[in-house]
DNA sequence: AACACCGCCTGAGCGC
DNA sequence: TGCGCTCAGGCGGTGT
């Protein structure tokens, strides 16, 4: 489930393996990945796609341009072109980013099965694609004009740079469980179920909290452990579940590393802790934690 | 405001 | 073996 750290390490293969190539040219095979800016999602209203049909050769989407650096904010990434146009991705619970590079010959398979959605072809001859089986993904075509600053600014702070005030103001702003406030995107971007948790257990606060109740200190905590917590993860690859891989294809290996997550029934990996991981829908999402590390503490 | 719930989508894993 | 069921989850929508 790509969160921030696997969002994170797709950007780096990007960035060492597509900025500084010029796209040669766009292979938009599923019209619907692609979102109407600041528009409603596939499913909720009609589609509006302005160019590139299925099969068909994009004139957007980067094409001609050469790409500069690749951008993240929270889950979202941005491959951005030297005028200023980029294209924005969400990899949503499945999808992939994968560059194959025909010299090394590995990896082919892919670019051709039916969840490919969009090819680019790099000036070196690689090639970049986006696959998403479950198609909960998409893709954002910016122009130079639009840009995507102001999609990046519709979100929270990262939640690699967000500051212990702003965290605590973010936090102090609802009274619903921590759990809940720190899903939310607009508190604070970049965390998904699978490091929720874990950030909870390594705080040991109890996912239900109410996150109004957290003082200034404690969101100080919070934010030097998600710090820690997500760039552990990132220098170990993310954590691939069933799903994630970089833009080379590779797994990560944090998943083995979850203390609570996916966890449920098991002891808690606390030493010396005698609890188990409990597990139960918080915030409509299956939610674990060690109830001995965490205590739900009443009024 | 803050919930619950729905739809989108596929494949893994299960019981039978 | 193979079928049908449940589950997983990000996100943005509606309804309460």
């Amino acid at each position: 489930m790509p969160e921030l750290p696997e969002v994170e390490c797709v950007r780096r293969s990007i960035e060492r393996r597509v900025v500084g190539r010029r796209v040669v040219a766009v292979e938009l095979r599923r019209a619907d990945i692609l979102q109407p800016a600041g528009g409603m999602r596939r499913g909720t209203a009609p589609v509006v796609t302005t160019r590139g049909g299925a099969g068909e050769t994009c004139t957007r989407l980067l094409r001609g341009q050469a790409v500069i650096r690749a951008e993240r904010h929270g889950k979202r990434l941005a491959i951005v072109a030297k005028d200023g146009s980029a294209v924005g991705v969400h990899l949503g619970m499945s999808g992939r980013l994968l560059v194959f590079d025909p010299e090394t010959g590995a990896g082919d398979e892919p670019f051709s099965g039916v969840h490919t959605h969009a090819v680019w072809r790099l000036d070196d001859g690689s090639r970049l694609a986006f696959v998403d089986h479950r198609r909960f993904g998409g893709l954002w075509d910016w122009s130079a004009s639009d840009g995507p600053q102001a999609w990046f600014a519709g979100m929270g702070p990262d939640a690699l740079a967000i500051g212990p005030v702003t965290l605590w103001r973010g936090l102090g702003g609802t009274r619903r469980g921590l759990k809940a406030a720190l899903l939310d995107q607009q508190v604070v971007a970049g965390l998904g179920n699978i490091y929720a948790d874990e950030l909870l257990f390594n705080a040991r606060l109890h996912p239900l909290t109410p996150a109004n109740r957290i003082s200034q200190e404690r969101a100080a905590g919070l934010v030097r452990r998600v710090r820690t917590l997500l760039n552990r993860a990132i220098a170990a690859g993310g954590s691939t579940l069933r799903d994630y891989r970089d833009g080379d294809g590779a797994s990560g290996g944090y998943q083995l590393r979850h203390r609570v997550y996916g966890r449920a029934g098991l002891p808690c990996g606390r030493r010396s802790c005698p609890g188990r991981v409990t597990s139960a829908t918080v915030a409509g999402r299956t939610t674990a934690w060690c109830p001995v590390c965490q205590p739900e503490k009443r009024h």
